[in-house]
DNA sequence: GTCTATAGCCAGATAGAC
DNA sequence: GTCTATCTGGCTATAGAC
């Protein structure tokens, strides 16, 4: 059972429960009785609130989605340059989801198994564009302030190497022999690190 | 239905339906029924063959594995240099990942709910080990050939950058805007500009 | 709104004929 | 070895008392 505060009601309760179940266990993996014990309440109450597991798991996932989508944004819509862009993103993205460490995974995971999911999102608002971002790209490749890439596959760098180590956790630890502390040890390091990695590659 | 030849027995059969189910469904979006019918045989020959769905699973999942292990050492054991390491995985990698696309996200994913399963991997011959890799990046540092980096760090971003786009497909397609077409040119690029984007950033 | 009890279904596993 | 038929348990969802 866990609660937050007295205030908490029961639907966010529900919700939170949800969220940490699905998270953890995927759709398919999910069961609404684990559910209702994390949420310390019964069963029946997760349909009266969101009437079924389908209708409960997309509001998780959109809930989850509306969490990732401004830390996009924010790379890509500020104002500043492409590298103070990549040093700022690496750092607060890490610090964001070594708080959050199965939300890129759940949905990724659950975008695979039901890729129309996130036709569902773009109409929503808030959903990452990448106009302008190509846009700063191309002007600073042209101003030689930068090397030439296109902005797409810089982009799919800057969340693989950002992303990626979250996702292949148990991987990654297993075939750099790294214990728990040794491999948020590496995390740590990668705020800093990842951007120099970039940055030494794109610099003119 | 689906028969390669005539030569298969019923227990290749099974194996190759039960992949191609697991690695689309993973272990709990699976179905018996669907692998016996993909396989063209009865669900009572599964459990003949393998016992259980958890057995039948672990069979895949071994066989998955040891396809993606020989990728991984190829990269780390043999004798060229970091350069021509990261030249020849990041193509062959790609190429290889392209014909088996589902393979990263269902050892990754799996992992993810069962962190234990790796534990049996490492007991077979073949786990993958960084020793040698970790000793010539930094002979390769100390001799000035490559910027400082630790092996470990180095190790995470070639494979991030070239598993993450398999893993976060849809993910992708949508944030750049990319139909199918699109999708595979880029993946097609960055069978060099993989490479290039590493060696830009560590090269001295 | 919240609970208990249960309906109804579906999936994994097995029995037993051939 | 291969099949059909069936058992058994577990899961989503709902009915109905309070």
């Amino acid at each position: 059972m866990i609660k937050n505060n007295k205030n908490e009601n029961t639907e966010s309760l529900i919700l939170e429960a949800a969220k940490s179940i699905f998270q953890t266990k995927g759709m398919d993996g999910a069961r609404m009785q684990e559910i209702a014990d994390q949420a310390g309440i019964n069963k029946a109450m997760l349909h009266y609130y969101y009437r079924s597991k389908q209708l409960l798991f997309e509001a998780v996932f959109k809930n989850a989605f509306s969490l990732l989508a401004p830390q996009l944004n924010t790379v890509l819509n500020d104002d500043s340059s492409i590298e103070e862009k990549v040093r700022n993103f690496s750092s607060n993205y890490i610090s964001f989801i070594a708080e959050h460490p199965y939300l890129p995974n759940f949905i990724i995971q659950e975008l695979n198994r039901n890729p129309d999911f996130i036709l569902k999102m773009k109409e929503s608002n808030g959903f990452p564009n990448l106009e302008k971002f190509k846009k700063q790209v191309d002007v600073e490749v042209a101003n030689g302030i930068i090397k030439k890439i296109k902005a797409e596959q810089l982009f799919i760098n800057i969340l693989a190497l950002n992303v990626f180590p979250f996702i292949a956790k148990p991987l990654i630890q297993n075939l750099i022999d790294a214990d728990e502390s040794d491999f948020q040890h590496i995390i740590e390091e990668r705020k800093t690190e990842v951007a120099d990695f970039i940055i030494n590659s794109i610099k003119k």
